[in-house]
DNA sequence: CTCCTTCGTGGCAGTCTCTGCCACACGGCA
DNA sequence: TGCCGTGTGGCAGAGACTGCCACGAAGGAG
């Protein structure tokens, strides 16, 4: 058993992420104030500052945990791999769990594009991963710590690749949104 | 003659940048505020926000010089080249312009990376165009209005190698900036 | 040169995000 | 049951940013 505090505190932090994207997406994201996500959640402002360092990482927390997902299935990669195809696995799956949440995730994703000051930041979080996981592929192969810079370039592109799909799976211009990241995957 | 208005407005507004890069590099972009600049650059706070939107947008500005210079260079390709060569001489071309000031785009980049705060945006304004110059490519050679998906993925490809250079570059980690830079670009 | 129009500037008050501090209460534990 | 520790909420305050208004300086017409 997980102790009644920390339940009572995951629930409360998962009501306020709700509320967040619930307002966000009916009023726009600079018209609803951190008061109002506080009333529609239950909890005092100075309790959302512990919980989200600012405004704009309640959209960050649900990017964030799929950039750990990333990260998580590059790792788990079996070692036969070549880099290329560790990451277009890994990107294949982030983008599947995209996909099966197309509710939220649609309404995220919209959001952020919307608002101007958050914009970039959700997107910037896999932009900090680029070195981790060049790190990380680099290291499946027994290289040196310093990743070297065709293995940054090479993450680096595959990652812009894959935020070129996520732009189009947000504003719903396709009908096979895998399909699409399979070519673009694979597209170079 | 440029009208004397004018003139005091654009010095004014140089003047800022000039006094926030200073005052950043310094005490670093957090410890510095509104008013601090505001001080130094003898304009009143109210006037600051009239020529910024917001404060990290002092350091927005001189990236956003080098992305209105890509997207000029892209736009004056000569027209037997294809996209690809024309993307590697315009971002050539914004690489050199970045080594050739170095002192001051050091600095500058420094202190992006640096702010957490504003690490994001500047760059972002990069892949505000993504969309712009994919859409002159095509149209250059009589395209659709709407890029193809694989021509704004080409151009975001090569768009985050180029930002690795520039980490790179803003670490001063080669002694030879402009040798690395078409190494990258040519990569691939 | 003078008057009048126009437009940029600066000050003021107010909102909103975010932080440090402290008192309190509730869950965990003996 | 009673103590301890941690999470919570309230309060005051700093800093970013905005709408509003009054003033002054640039530019243009007579």
């Amino acid at each position: 058993m997980e102790g009644l505090r920390e339940r009572k505190r995951a629930h409360a932090r998962a009501a306020t992420v709700d509320a967040a994207l619930q307002l966000f997406a009916e009023h726009g994201y600079e018209k609803v104030t951190v008061a109002d996500i506080c009333a529609a959640a239950a909890i005092a402002p100075r309790t959302f500052f512990r919980y989200f360092p600012s405004k704009g990482d309640v959209l960050a927390a649900p990017v964030q945990d799929l950039a750990d997902r990333l990260v998580e299935t590059v790792m788990a990669a079996p070692p036969d791999l070549d880099d290329r195809e560790v990451l277009r696995r890994a990107l294949r799956e982030v983008g599947e769990r995209i996909v099966a949440h197309e509710g939220p995730m649609g309404v995220l994703f919209r959001v952020v594009r919307n608002a101007e000051e958050v914009r970039t930041s959700p997107w910037m979080s896999l932009e900090d991963h680029e070195l981790r996981i060049a790190g990380y592929l680099t290291a499946r192969r027994g290289g040196p710590d310093d990743p070297d810079w065709r293995t940054r370039v090479d993450v680096a592109r595959q990652l812009a690749a894959f935020r070129v799909w996520l732009h189009d799976f947000a504003e719903q211009r396709t009908r096979d949104p895998l399909g699409l990241l399979d070519e673009i995957l694979a597209h170079r």
